[in-house]
DNA sequence: CATCGACCCTGCGGGC
DNA sequence: TGCCCGCAGGGTCGAT
């Protein structure tokens, strides 16, 4: 469910309550929180001090003053929520941490159990340490080690599907279903093209539209459907509103007015204008036309 | 290696 | 009313 911006609105409204603070108990209360496996108990960072809360795409690094890293994903469904410490014990409580405020808890709460929370080791990476499950997460777009130019020639060597390639952690993360789609939309770009196909200009106009939605979903504190997706305080984000193709079938294009088209593939649905994000590009279908002169 | 589908799990809404 | 199916902002893994 939570893509880069709902990460980030969780992760800035979490800060507060934690960085700084020791963890004086994290508690696994429910299996299927911590389903991915851990490099130790959870409860052997007992008294270490958050020394920072880091993203990377959707992951999420506790940073603490010992030899371990606290980690957590999301997943489809996974939420973290300050909450009274006399609030009743929710159906899908996973983890709950104190961090020593007198009235008030960290929960993790996860219906569908994708996500997890976990400890790590820390690893090499470059000049600096970070937690083992980072290291196949490429940057995201929004971090000072995003290089572009990589990024630019990794979508240049996939012979896959755009929209795959958008979703794949380890080109560039960050980004899910939701904000592939949207950004598709805003470079026109049809979501089954060949990404290794895209002239750089047309994948630089989609690093641009991937940036530009999730800073304007970050703006409104995500996209929330349901009460699945809120933020630390139970608040919904007020994205939704502004999509323009995704869960837009059969509305109608605000460009151009055609009906918007969901397909299925790659396991998930994608959602796109069939008139303004061609499957073949305006040069191919210029060249195909070529052929069909040529041969008379 | 690179690519792709199956799978993990729970709950909801629609069609019958 | 109930049941069955498809669907959901995720990643991982094994087969090819």
């Amino acid at each position: 469910m939570p893509e880069l911006p709902e990460v980030e609105t969780v992760r800035r409204g979490l800060a507060p309550w934690i960085v700084g603070k020791k963890i004086k108990k994290i508690e696994l209360v429910h299996k299927g929180g911590n389903r991915s496996s851990t490099y130790a108990p959870l409860s052997s960072v007992e008294g270490a001090k958050v020394e920072n809360l880091v993203r990377r795409g959707k992951f999420l690094w506790f940073e603490l003053n010992r030899d371990l890293a606290l980690v957590a994903h999301l997943g489809m469904s996974g939420q973290f929520i300050i909450q009274r410490r006399s609030a009743d014990v929710e159906k899908h409580l996973r983890v709950r941490i104190d961090c020593g405020d007198r009235k008030r808890e960290i929960r993790f709460i996860d219906q569908r159990t994708f996500g997890w929370v976990a400890i790590d080791k820390l690893v090499r990476e470059d000049d600096e340490l970070i937690p083992q499950s980072f290291a196949r997460i490429a940057p995201d777009i929004f971090d000072k080690k995003f290089d572009r130019t990589a990024v630019i020639s990794k979508f240049q060597k996939k012979n896959s599907a755009i929209k795959r390639v958008l979703l794949d952690q380890s080109v560039m993360s960050g980004v899910g279903n939701i904000y592939a789609d949207e950004a598709l939309w805003r470079a026109a770009i049809h979501p089954e093209r060949i990404s290794k196909k895209l002239s750089e200009q047309e994948i630089s106009t989609l690093l641009d539209a991937v940036s530009f939605v999730m800073s304007e979903a970050l703006k409104q504190g995500g996209t929330s459907f349901d009460d699945l997706y809120i933020n630390v305080n139970g608040e919904s984000g007020y994205f939704d509103v502004e999509l323009e193709a995704y869960g837009q079938e059969d509305e109608p294009c605000s460009r151009c007015g055609t009906q918007i088209r969901r397909i299925t593939f790659g396991n998930r649905s994608s959602h796109f204008c069939p008139t303004c994000q061609p499957k073949r590009s305006a040069k191919r279908k210029d060249e195909a036309k070529k052929v069909r002169v040529k041969r008379g």
